[in-house]
DNA sequence: TCAAAAGTGTTTGCAATACACCCATGC
DNA sequence: GCATGGGTGTATTGCAAACACTTTTGA
């Protein structure tokens, strides 16, 4: 499923009475295809930001709980619900916009690849998945939220197994590998790692195997949500 | 030093005409004595608040930058600069504040007893040092925030040597041995404990004691700012 | 038969843990 | 001399790290 097969459909913004309007949401949703950390950015269509790459945001709904923002992004990009997020921090330089004193309040987001389906919203000329090294000259200081982003998730990555949110329900331990490495940044040592997965007890064999590769066929693993539920609560450390 | 020993110097708050008024700073500042961890809180003197105690905090003002406001209210309420100060997250509940809606950006400080010198603005009635066991019942939803900042601080403990802030220039491998049983809620093997502490390179011997107490009088140490700093770069982990 | 990746065990060293007694001081 | 906390060492265990070859499959 190729990621920028994405469907033109129309998602009108909300009307301005109803936003805060010195308040807005950013935020960095992740994504990981071809063994690349990617994140999705939007080109504005209109106004001074016009065809610049940027963050996916909204301002603040007045009828909205602050945590229901970053969701509601999501649906309106992608239609997706129930997406893994997280809160990052709140950025308020003076300067970081160009038009006004605006707050905003940053969170990432992980999804997996069996759900994109990317709508276009009518604020955005266009919607792309972006290697994260690539990433560069984002509007505002968007560029400073995505790193601290690439920040946090490396972090949190070395203490929760948040990775799964990226995967799809069927994977290999060489998917998970690679991921992690893509996202530490330096590679890993497969007989540890694998053991040191397994050993988790956060995944489960299945009987099948991914034979659509011309090599030996890799066993297909699902990822244990009451175990991994478990964790969450009990501070699990993961040491990578 | 006792902690109920301040100042009665009147700071008076900002303009209205300076301030966001949708957008709030809210301050958890921790401080340590007799071996219990403090959270300093102020009691409001007027409007629908009054009489009900609260962490400090502001309105964000229109011309300062986001992080320079932890220090404000820092600045107001103690006189102190250059306190350690990080940012814990941002609430925004619809019903969070019973007078409008309110979205307010965490803050969580540490400072160290040498420090403790606090003014009473003119909109607060009291301010108190309080156990952080016994700050029940705080206004809004001040007590989410400071159950919040609790969980961040145990694990910030935990990765880098942040319990340092809180103590004074000097002193004893006990104290702070102390502090680390109160941060994390339980005790520590003494034995192990010096030698981590020890080995970490952090601490740095004086020729002084302590000869105030009426036993042995424990040898004072200083902490290595330049060793800290490194730690912090090189993402220094701290294993309790 | 070759290419490409899957899959598999053992050894080594370090760091965390558990554990108990003597020491110095002031009263 | 006694009460109080200061200060110290060792043995064990578990986990992370380093390391290389065989197996399976499709082309």
């Amino acid at each position: 499923m190729p990621l920028d097969n994405y469907q033109e459909i129309l998602s009108d913004p909300p009307a301005k009475g109803r936003m805060i309007s010195n308040l807005s949401v950013d935020c960095c949703i992740f994504g990981f295809e071809n063994n690349d950390l990617k994140v999705l950015l939007v080109q504005h269509a209109s106004g001074r930001s016009q065809g610049q790459w940027a963050l996916p945001g909204e301002f603040v709904l007045k009828d909205r709980n602050l945590k229901e923002m970053p969701h509601h992004v999501l649906q309106r990009l992608t239609g997706l619900e129930n997406i893994f997020v997280e809160q990052l921090g709140t950025f308020g330089r003076l300067d970081r916009v160009d038009y006004g004193r605006i707050i905003t309040i940053a969170y990432y987001a992980l999804i997996s690849p069996q759900k994109y389906n990317l709508k276009v919203g009518a604020d955005a000329l266009d919607v792309a998945w972006v290697n994260v090294a690539e990433a560069t000259k984002l509007i505002y200081d968007h560029n400073e939220i995505l790193d601290y982003a690439m920040i946090k998730l490396r972090d949190r990555i070395k203490t929760y197994p948040i990775g799964f949110e990226l995967l799809p329900d069927k994977f290999t331990l060489t998917h998970i590998q690679k991921l992690y490495e893509a996202m530490l940044g330096h590679s890993l040592d497969t007989r540890n790692f694998r053991r040191k997965m397994l050993s988790s007890k956060l995944l489960q064999a299945t009987s099948e195997v991914d034979d659509s590769v011309p090599y030996r066929a890799p066993k297909l693993y699902t990822f244990d949500k009451e175990r991994y539920d478990e964790m969450l609560v009990e501070g699990y450390f993961f040491q990578l």
